[in-house]
DNA sequence: AAAATTGTACGAAAAAAATCGTATGTGCAA
DNA sequence: TTGCACATACGATTTTTTTCGTACAATTTT
């Protein structure tokens, strides 16, 4: 059974993703720039993710590495399911549908999910 | 500001929306077949989320008729909204290919998102 | 009419998430 | 060497969500 990060999770996890292995500092820094968080609050998410096995860590000097440990595309496949299931009756095709509506795409976008399609299509 | 239903409410809303007006008895019961939880917790949800607005209730004799206050459409956009934000930064065609790429999908349906695909390219 | 059933209200507690203050240790700079 | 900067640990609190027991009223059954 999959682990389901919170919101702050991954909100955590984003960055750890997107920047790599980093301090607790770091994380913060880029936390606080788009909301109002106590330092101690992030180190305290990060060591609680840390206990629930979601972030590796090591220690490096007298401060700590964290690492996630949660796959990004495994991450979102979870999610992405899970909102399949318990707001859209299991229909990939209705999320499909209104992601498609409700959000802009640029065209390379389009034409590569047309290719997606095509490819789907022939395996079936 | 949207309000995000909680996982409990989304279960709520989904068979409000698809029975139309309900007791909570009727809301107990497809609840109940389901998973282990007491009346007056079923109960409780459903008075608090009237508290918040999300359910509009009239009385029925001794009982009450509960009515989803918030659309189908609107709260799927809106969850979905949220996490094209903030599991695939933003990134609306990422949603699309991976709930390709890992749910079943009927020809016809694939159909109706290619259809979709070449409205959208037309008119932009 | 008495008893069982079925409904709401309400308080409280349990569980999960998020927040922060304080203590404490260590390294570095004045 | 004294003190400031910065790191973790940890406990406590607050907030949100979920759960349920108990009280009480109305209706239905026996």
């Amino acid at each position: 059974m999959y682990i389901k990060p919170t919101d702050s999770e991954l909100e955590i996890l984003n960055y750890l993703w997107q920047a790599g292995p980093s301090t607790v500092r770091a994380v913060h820094d880029y936390l606080a720039a788009t909301k109002d968080v106590g330092y101690t609050t992030t180190l305290k998410l990060m060591q609680i993710m840390h206990d629930k096995g979601l972030l590796y860590r090591t220690e490096q000097g007298r401060s700590h590495i964290y690492v996630a440990l949660l796959g990004k595309e495994e991450t979102q496949q979870n999610l992405l399911g899970r909102l399949v299931q318990t707001a859209f009756q299991g229909s990939a095709a209705q999320v499909v549908m209104q992601a498609l509506g409700n959000h802009t795409t640029s065209k390379e976008e389009l034409d590569e999910i047309r290719e997606l399609l095509n490819n789907l299509e022939n395996n079936s």
